[in-house]
This record gives structure tokens, sequence and C-alpha cells, in this order.
DNA sequence: CCCTAAACGAGACGGTACGTCTAGTCTTATG
DNA sequence: CATAAGACTAGACGTACCGTCTCGTTTAGGG
């Protein structure tokens, strides 16, 4: 995300000053870990950053988008490239660098913050889709992928389900909150999902039902 | 809930009257489905309701425990008691139930901004884990040990572990709204989860490894 | 008064707007002119101003302090400087003055209103005593400082005694009420008050009764 | 003032408490003594004095109403009947009374309040006028005419006049608290009214320009 | 000795206004 | 033109009391 959210950077003028964007990313962050995106406020931001509330305004349209980007300088630095070359180690070690990011963290509180506050902010739900939903399925996609390609599960196994299966479970005790999120977990999640699609358990259903 | 939500019920003194306690329920209900939680405020249900602010606070400590009682009055009454006599009929219809009853639904979306608002509001929280979660989880406990009863799964599956992996891809996709929330989808999660499960998937680590 | 009753002004960031402040007073003496002190709410004063109540509390620090300052507008330019050159003259004639802007109008009714508000409420009295009854006394003051000049009362006359005893007086029927303010009465009181004083009743006890 | 202040008492049923009654006057008084009319609410009283509501309004209609009532039970015995002999001694013992009985003391502060509130409570300022006001009055009149019976002062002297000229300086200065209220300030406000009134300055007008 | 009716304590009720807070926009002077 | 500061309108917040209204309970006559 460059800094001209809202409108068109203009030639003409003072040009925008990156200390002023770092400053208000930096006290983003802070206020963030501190306290949460739900008692962040734009002018506890503003005034911590030593800012107009403008200047925050100009750049960011929303609270949701600013600790957005604020979220993903934390986040994204936390979830490396993977490659084991088995479809089970690949999953154990992608869903294992998650739940050692999120469970317990102030990232993990600010990612169930950001999907929240994404359920009444249409905008908000657009970026993190785009930024966050979408990197994340790409990197996994490409491991079922590798899978299908090595025969470890069948070739027409529904890798969106798949992926949601790996997921969904740990975003449900992040969120829900009823049960600990550990590596023990994550593991198991992925046991029962490779042994599922092993089993063709991912198949569509028209085929597999035929 | 009964009506003491705050503190224990008094003998002496005018009884709260339960026509206004269904009045608030009623307004609040009705302004959820057509507004929203997020936009959902004591000062309207008041006024809808014809009803004093006070009257809600001496039921109600806040918007979110109100509205997840006003949410409850519209949910439970849409998830039956499932006894079909196969672990996989079982869990179909359960978890089609649950997608029917919030796949494009205010009752849907009120769930979502439930779990949103309960992020950051740690009574609401408890509430929600105590009187939605666990009693989710009660009824699909005891279909998995129905199951296991009947020898379809191993004796020593995880029963949490198998929970998670039915509702929190559901859940995903509900929060997410990434790809759609279907019967079909539903069916599928089904699939992999009782074929990985009869494979010996959710069979807890210490002993699965040994 | 000022605008920047609450603390001093900055030179930085957007002025105080002088149409509000306006808007604010000119509400404010309709309201007051209308329903009287008590029946005066901020809410009320913002909504015929068209006005957020920030705007009013950023200026005034209650409603005693806004009502003054409305009153003040109003009543400044009832009360006019007087010289006619002989005592019982100057003291009709500011008297008189008096009556006949307070007695039986909405002014009188706000200047009661406000006594009553000082009672209660110490800023107010302090600023009711500043600037109405300290610039009344100075004006009262002079005039009779120059009968004294002009030998018409004795030289040590109590000067503050001989002006409570003409304005209490008038005080007293405006706030108890039991009889009729007039200006008849008025020309009585300075009547008495004249003939009381060139007798030496006012001379201080000490050395009168020495 | 008897307690039936509202409505006629009914033979039949339970008769009204004295106790009830003491205590909800007990507990008046002692509020008021701490916290002045204006903190004061019928809550705290009901609170103190251990008795609902309902009790205080059945008895009194409005908190004004009700302090006066708790205000007399202190005031009344503080101002003795008095004849001295001579108009001067007279409206020096008269005077000097009040001034002890209010100068600085939860009195004074709760007789100020109680005008205050009689600006706005029109109930109020009509048992203000009956009960304190023409009562004074009453005593002071009585003075007068024995002076005039002396051959004191004139004897077409205004009684009302030279009456308000004695009480209304003294609360004037209570009110306005611009100077302190002593028995020194009373004793030259009765030496001018006494000289005014000697020297013929309270014959009324029409009488006097004549 | 019951019966009836009012008084009683408690506290719920619909309202109103409070003073505070935050949102997102607008308006200055300065760079 | 961007910037920092801060004023602007708008409107919800949760609290405090108001004066009224139920409750169940108590306390007296009158029958």
């Amino acid at each position: 995300m460059t800094s001209e959210t809202i409108s068109e950077p203009n030639k003409r003028g003072r040009p925008r000053s990156e200390e002023v964007e770092q400053a208000i990313l930096k006290a983003t962050v802070r206020l963030l870990d501190e306290r949460g995106l739900q008692a962040l406020t734009i002018e506890d931001v503003a005034s911590l950053a030593k800012v107009g509330k403008t200047s925050i305004y100009r750049r960011w349209p929303s609270k949701g988008i600013l600790a957005l980007e604020a979220f993903l300088s934390e986040f994204l630095q936390l979830q490396p490239p993977i490659d084991t070359g088995s479809l089970e180690g690949d999953l154990n070690a992608a869903l294992s660098a998650w739940v050692g990011a999120v469970a317990g963290t102030p990232t993990g509180r600010n990612l169930v913050a950001l999907i929240a506050q994404a359920q009444s902010d249409p905008d908000l739900a657009i970026a993190w889709s785009e930024r966050v939903v979408m990197a994340a399925r790409n990197q996994h996609r490409s491991m079922i992928e590798r899978a299908i390609a090595r025969n470890e599960i069948p070739r027409d196994s529904d890798v969106d389900v798949l992926m949601d299966m790996l997921y969904g479970p740990a975003y449900h005790r992040l969120l829900q909150g009823h049960l600990p999120l550990t590596e023990g977990f994550a593991q198991q999640v992925v046991a029962v999902v490779v042994a599922g699609a092993k089993a063709g358990g991912a198949v569509p259903l028209t085929i597999h039902k035929a």
C-alpha cells in the first residue's frame, strides 16, 4: 500500500513528508499494541505522532485501513516462504509459523480486531481480503498444487476447501478462544486434513458422489 | 437468561415488567436486523421500545450483551436437535442447518457482528462463549460420541479437534467472505473430516506418534 | 468579557468563530427572555443556535456564566451615565433608570434568576460580583463623592452604607415581590436616604457615637 | 404548617406516622446544612431518612416547600419578640438578631437558597411570602406603629417603605456578598432610616411634595 | 376478630438534561 | 500545496434525578 490511498499524488505544491508518514505508522503500531484497535482513536494517533488529524485522513480513509497497514508492517515478516518437500511438512511448517505469530501475541490480537472491524467497514473488508487473505491463500495454494504434482493427493481435490479446512479451525480457536491455539492443535488439524484429502474426501461432490 | 443480568432479583419494590423486557428485545431484534449491531444505539432501542434508557441499563450492562440476548431469541430455534443414525448424516444435517441459518441472512450478519464485538468486550466474550459456543459444542459432542459408540471412528479420536474442523471452516468463510458459504461446501467439509477421522487423523498426537 | 473565558487564546489552529459566538448569545438571550434561566438548557441553546454543544462549553464553563454574558448584552445599555448636579437628582435618575429596566421586564426576571443561580454557583457569584455589582457601585460611588465635594452631605459619610441603602430596598422588592417596585418607591427611598445622610446618619458609628 | 399540606387527612386507613414526618425533616435539615438546597435531592432525603420517596411527596409537593419547613424549624426560634421602648432600640435589636442568625451561618445560606429557589418555584414563592416575609413584616410594623404613637416619627410616614429600607440593605449584603453583614452595618442602617424618617423623608410623595 | 383502607419501604418506570467523547470536516497561519 | 493546530457540527454515551407507578407488607379504626 502506497501513501496515496485516497487520491493521486500531485506534482505541484509541497510534497508529502515521508517523516510524517512514518511517525503516523509508528504511533499507530504502538497504540495498537498497547491498547488494541477498539481503543485506538485517530485523535490519539495524531497527538502521539505530533501530527494534524488532516495529515492522517489525507493518507488513510479510516482507522481500519490505517491499522491494517500498521499491522502488516509487523505481520508480513513473520510468514516465511516454505517448501519442505512433503505436503504434511509444508502444511505443518506454515500453520505452525502462523500459530507462533498470533497465539497470545499483540499481533494476534490485532489480527482478530481487524477481522472484527472489517465486519462493519467495507473498505477495510476489501483491503483485508486483498492484502491478507489472498496473499496467504496464494502461498498455501502452491503447497497443495505441489502435493498434487507429487501425486500425494487426488488430482481433482478441491484446493479451496482444503485451505479453508487448514486455516478455518485455527482462526476459529483464535477468534472464539474456547480452547488454546497450540502447535499441537495445528499438527492435528494438518493430520486430519491430509488423511482426509488422501482418502479423497476433498474431491468435489458432484464427481465424488457419482 | 433471566432479567437480572446485572444483580440478583429483589423481592421488595416494584417488580420488573415483563412487557418492558419484551418490548426492548423486540426493538433490539428489529434494529439489529435492519441496521446491524454497529449502527445499533441504546437510545434508538429505548425510543423504539418506548422505554427509558435506564430500563435497558438496569437489565443489560452493554449493547453487546443486549444484542446477544436478542440474537439468541432468533437463532436458537433455528438449531434443531439432530440424530440421523450415522456420523456423516448427523454432521451434514447440523452443519447444513447452521449454514442455512447464517449464510446471507440478518442472523448471520448479527452472528458475525457479535463475534466481532466480543473481541473488545470481555463480558460479551464470556457470555458468547457460555451461551453460544458451549451450547453448540455440547450438541456436536454428543453426535461424535454416538459415532464412537457405533465404532464409526476410533475410540480415542480428539473430539475437540474434530468439532473445530467442522465449524472452523464454516466460520472462516462467513467471517472472511472470500468464498461462498454453501451447503455443498458444508458437505465437503464433513466428507473430509469424516474421512480423516476414520483414517485415524484425529487420534491425539502423543498416542498417534507413538 | 472576551471569548476566552475558559483558557487563553491560542495563535495556532482555527480561530474561534465570531459568528458562532454571536449566534450562541443571541439564542441565549431569546431563550432567557422566553422561558427564563431555570428552563434554559445548553442543549436548547445549541439547537437554536445551530451549533454543537462543544462550541458552547468551549467558551463558557456553565449555564450561569453564559446567561450572565447574555444578560449583560441587554442590561448594560439600559444604565446610562448620570450627572444632574444634585445628589437627590442623581440618585433619583439612577434608581429610576434601574427600576425602569427591571420592574416587570424579562431583564428583571433574568437579573433575579442570576442572583438566585449565583447562590449555588461560585464561579457565577464571582463573575456577577465583578461584572455587575462592582460596576454599578463604581457609578454610584462617584455620585456620592460628588455630593460630598459639593458639601451636600457630611465628609465622613459611609459611602458603602449609603449605596446599600439605595439599592438594597429596591433589590428587596424585586426579589421578595411582596410590594410593587415603582418609580415612586424609588423616589421615597432616595428621599429617606438623602434626608438621613444630610442629618449625619451615615457617619461611621465610632465617630458618630463619640 | 400541618402534615396535610397536600390533601385532607382521611379517617380510615393507616394514619400517617409522626415518626416518618420527623425523620424526613431531620434528614432534610441535616442535608440542607451539609450540602445546601441546590445539592439537596429528594432521593437523598428518602435514603437518609430510610423512607420511601412516596412518603415525602405525600406530605410536601416539592423540594422547596420541604426545605422551607425544615428551615423554619431552625429559624423561627432565633427571632424573638422585641419591645425596648424606643424606635431606634427596637430596630437595632430586631435587625441585630436577624444579622446574628444569618450572617455566616448555615441558616443564612439556607435563607438565601430559599429566596433563590422561590424565584423559579411559584408555590414556594407564595409559601415564603406568607410564612416568612409577612410574619416578619407584622413584627416590624408594630414597632414602627408604636413609634408613631409615641410621636417619634411623622404620623403619615410610609411604614412599608421604612421596613423595606431596614431589611432591604441587609438582605442585599447577604445575597450579593460584596461587603460583610455585621451588627455595625445594621446599626448604621437603622441610624440612617431613623434620621431620615424623623426628617420626614418617608412621608408619601404626593403629600410630601404638596 | 376480622375487614378495609390507607400508609409504608422499595424500587421500577418514562423522561430530560447533563457534561464528555469521538468522528470527520473546515479554517487558519506557516512552510 | 502540505502541514500542525484546533474549531466546527453532529450525535451517542452512561449517569443522575425527577415525579409517578406498582408491588408486598404493616397498621390502624369500624363493623
